[in-house]
DNA sequence: CTGAAAGCGCTAACAT
DNA sequence: ATGTTAGCGCTTTCAG
């Protein structure tokens, strides 16, 4: 493996030179910079990361940490950010939460500490005061997508917005009996999401004058699954059955559609059933929705994440709201009449 | 940040011990340990990871090369492979080659050979000689998962094998139209997986004596979509319809499924379908399927590696089989007399 | 514009 | 068992 000595050596000029003509920072003549070039190719060499690191002080690495890699949301994050990462030369090291309490704990006293990573992108976990204290005495940038998290510049959509948004298109289409697919409460725990999204449907009901009925409401986890269930349960009613569904993501949402299918009740002439997410399979199956987008969001948390990297950069905390945009398809129609 | 010097100074002892208490190589007295370990943990020190790298030309680091993150089979792999490293104290950088060949020649000729990542563990990827002698010229370990790559070590299931048990899973039930949906040209760049498991489809057919009918194939990528479209083909012919579907994953099989549905053919009645993977939907759906086990891969994968970095470990390029299991659920049933 | 040389923070001989 | 010290490969003053 060549080291920058027998670039140098190549050339005809010093490491320093070498440094500086492939760094780009410095002065460097032409000629001197064309000769280093060659030199490098030829030998094909790569800087060591790590001596460059030692040195600077800089690794050209984001750690990114989520809670899951089998969801939609965050793997389509993660692809955004890796792109954007890629892009600008820098790498990725990937933290899954996964597990216990044990194993968040080691990620955070131990690996981002490691001064492996400049910075560190946080996707839907609500990080505690003492999680991001540490961060920010080693004076690591930090941005949160997807939820608040106070004394942190995140990104997030609006989800008490965002749900008012999907609740006031069905009842725009003249429906009254609508219903809300949430999550459970275990669910809830980072930012508290379903409750958000649960708040904006109550509001657009509050709005529009109906008064909301709690039978109208079924907790699920964030399954294709458990929304099934859920919504066997909703339209299973004999009276009073509602004549759409608001579910908090399309995943829930197309388990409602399939309870619907299989009770032989036709969406979206007998029920009508939204979701959010805009997920890959939306299309597929017709599904209206609220679309936000993930791999933009993991896209701009590297743009804000550079930006911050620059020295005398302000770090102040703020929250940016994310798009979002209702897309109308055929799973919402105009209420029947009675 | 505290460094190693001044927890040296804390506990009273010289850098060298600190290293070593803390590394576990060499020796060091219990007396020298306790104070060492009492030391750093007052001062919140961890090693540098790249002073350490420097040193020892080891990062603790693995690279992990996947050509999607929006599919269930990467992630599983990656969710195995990251929670192994976790535990024995690795980093993983992940890279994702979404793109276009610029953008996987630069991790190839940039990202990889920055002294980085100890080793590689490539997922479904078919590397190229050059690629591969890239990454032996550096020494670094690399393992393939999801398909043989020449001269590496490579963890597979044989999908040959699967496919034929699949297909002679339905033979065993009795059915002889049996229709395979399987991927189509662009999907078959890595690994020809297709070409294999419609091989395996064809030769359980030949043993059972079936004349394989052209008719009964249809190619699409590996998506819902897709396999809905080649199903309603399939499932709307007039005549000698299919009495079973073997489609070469689960996504593809849910597809299949859904097209029955809508057409009003019930599924295991009138058509019985089967795929392979065992996808976190497949019991929703009560699919039969051959399942794969991807997050075990994503771990094995991970000792293999771990193992070949012991220094003087043998790194034969060898295959080894990964297990498959047959699981038998609801969308499989007897064929109906004629 | 370029070179010499002092580190960056840690590890691993080598001594003791 | 522990301390001393010479690097690991690069970047960056500081001179020139």
């Amino acid at each position: 493996m060549a080291g920058i000595e027998e670039v140098a050596r190549l050339a005809g000029v010093s490491t320093a030179t070498v440094s500086r003509a492939l760094s780009g920072r410095g002065h460097v003549s032409p000629a001197a910079k064309a000769k280093v070039e060659e030199a490098a190719a030829r030998l094909g060499y790569v800087v060591s990361s790590n001596a460059s690191s030692l040195a600077t002080g800089r690794t050209r690495n984001i750690g990114v940490v989520v809670p899951f890699l089998n969801r939609w949301f965050f793997t389509s994050v993660l692809e955004g950010a890796q792109q954007a990462l890629l892009r600008r030369g820098y790498d990725l090291t990937l933290y899954n939460l996964a597990g216990d309490g044990a194993e968040r704990r080691s990620v955070f006293e131990q690996f981002l500490l490691r001064k492996r990573v400049d910075a560190v992108i946080a996707v839907s976990l609500e990080l505690t005061e003492a999680e991001v204290r540490r961060l920010h005495e080693l004076d690591k940038p930090l941005v949160g997508v997807g939820g608040p998290i106070p004394g942190v510049r995140t990104l997030t959509i609006d989800d008490v917005a965002v749900a008012r948004l999907a609740t006031e298109h069905l009842i725009g289409l003249g429906h009254r009996r609508i219903a809300h697919i949430g999550g459970d409460r275990e669910s809830d725990v980072d930012f508290h999401l379903p409750t958000n999204r649960r708040q904006g449907y109550e509001q657009a009901l509050a709005d529009a004058g109906v008064a909301p009925d709690p039978r109208l409401f079924a907790a699920s986890d964030f399954t294709v699954q458990g929304a099934y269930d859920a919504a066997k349960q909703l339209l299973g009613a004999p009276h009073d059955r509602p004549t759409a569904i608001f579910a908090a993501s399309d995943e829930m949402a197309i388990g409602a559609i399939l309870a619907a299918r299989d009770l032989g009740i036709r969406v979206p002439d007998e029920v009508s059933v939204i979701g959010i997410d805009d997920h890959d399979l939306a299309p597929f199956f017709g599904l209206s929705t609220v679309a936000q987008f993930p791999r933009v969001q993991g896209e701009t948390a590297v743009s804000v994440l550079m930006e911050q990297l620059e020295p005398g950069a302000v770090r102040a905390p703020a929250v940016t709201q994310l798009p979002y945009e209702l897309r109308v398809r055929s799973s919402t129609a105009r209420a029947q009449e009675a």
